[in-house]
DNA sequence: GCAAAAGTGTTATTCTTACACCCATGG
DNA sequence: CCATGGGTGTAAGAATAACACTTTTGC
């Protein structure tokens, strides 16, 4: 029985929520978007597979990553018995660029509202990983993975806008951010737009200290 | 590379949570105490297969079995690479008789508040399954999968203690069950004790209504 | 009649939600 | 000077948490 990994790959463009896809070079399903993945070697954890094919397809690593659910029925890949071990991985939007020539499939980023017809059974596994991401946003601070080191407050409102698919009240949300006191105000500005926004860094070790309260996120 | 499924099965029996764990009778770990489990069949699905365990060790079927986590550590068994997909499973208290015979291991249930040593990495599994089943408990009705069909307002109230590790009060734990309204009271009750305990029938449907409207489980 | 578990309400506090205007800048 | 997105507070309603006594039965 061989064991795969694939990987839900998400990132924010243009406060669309969206998924890498690769279109496949040979059957079955050739010339179809499936996700991206590939074979867990030998001497290599799943963690580890995970982490080489999100490095071989967009050339980063040090990403959130979190498995998601196995996916075995005999018959999802029509050639042989293969079992794949699901993951998705979160990538902010400033270091969303492909590796170009990394790898010699060709990659692209899709909309989350508009998605092609998938290989396989990923469809299932990408709407499962978009639950997953949604119950995470509520209670963890996963939100901040898809947002470069520095933002602002409308830039953070996005992300959850993007991903929960539905508008938030601009007040309540600055509100219960407040509230958990896991932003640091820098001194910089995002200017560009029409009044410069301030930006913030996110301060994980505060978090920490929330969670071992009990206190997490309310939205 | 093997893959194999490992079950957490649990049980409350005197108001405690209990895990069933299987006396390994070979190498490696031989003596040791470890999760039911066993090779994933080339033509059966991995939820198939957790099941067929399930029925192996137990004699039941059709209970509540939820994948987990997969865990695939090269190493983490010493003979060869095995990937393992973890499930658990809740048995009521009333079917928690072990199937004497159908299987050649020993098999007990322990207690998790003093879990003896465990083979290979079902520690960690099952600590795993004992957080997602605290957090399941909190915003679906999983609880009820451990009650038999009829049961009373305490003996609810002692699955959650029994989970969560800690007392609530009667009064808020038996408004905010009202509030839900997935209970529907029989004419019948239990006796034995002092006074009889009415008893209630879970009614799963009305529950199914509540999630289409987002209300989840305030515990 | 008394021990033991079943059953039952109120209040204070916190959390959630709905809602509208002024501010700083770029053009 | 005006268009654009940034920034700010309040009040009503809902949910949560703390808390103690009466009732029914078995022995």
């Amino acid at each position: 029985m061989k064991v795969t990994v694939d990987i839900v790959i998400f990132t924010i463009q243009s406060d669309e929520l969206k998924v890498l896809l690769v279109k496949r070079g040979i059957p079955p399903f050739k010339g179809q978007f499936a996700l991206p993945g590939g074979f867990v070697h030998e001497d290599e954890s799943l963690d580890n597979a995970a982490m080489r094919e999100l490095r071989e397809e967009t050339g980063v690593s040090d990403v959130y990553l979190e498995q998601l659910y196995s996916f075995g029925e005999p018959g999802r890949d029509p050639r042989e018995r293969i079992v794949t071990v699901a993951y998705y991985a979160l990538i902010s939007a400033d270091r969303s660029q492909l590796a170009a020539g990394t790898d010699t499939t060709e990659a692209a980023w899709s909309r989350m509202s508009k998605l092609p017809i998938l290989a396989f059974d990923h469809r299932k596994i990408l709407e499962y990983a978009l639950e997953r991401l949604r119950n995470k946003l509520e209670y963890t601070t996963v939100g901040f993975q898809l947002l470069p080191e520095k933002f602002s407050l409308t830039e953070l409102q996005g992300v959850y806008e993007a991903i929960l698919d539905k508008r938030l009240d601009k007040r309540n949300f600055r509100r219960k951010i407040e509230l958990l006191k896991i932003l640091k105000p820098t001194s910089e500005y995002r200017r560009g737009g029409q009044r410069p926004a301030r930006l913030y860094r996110f301060a994980a070790a505060r978090f920490e200290k929330l969670k071992d309260k009990g206190i997490l996120f309310p939205f």
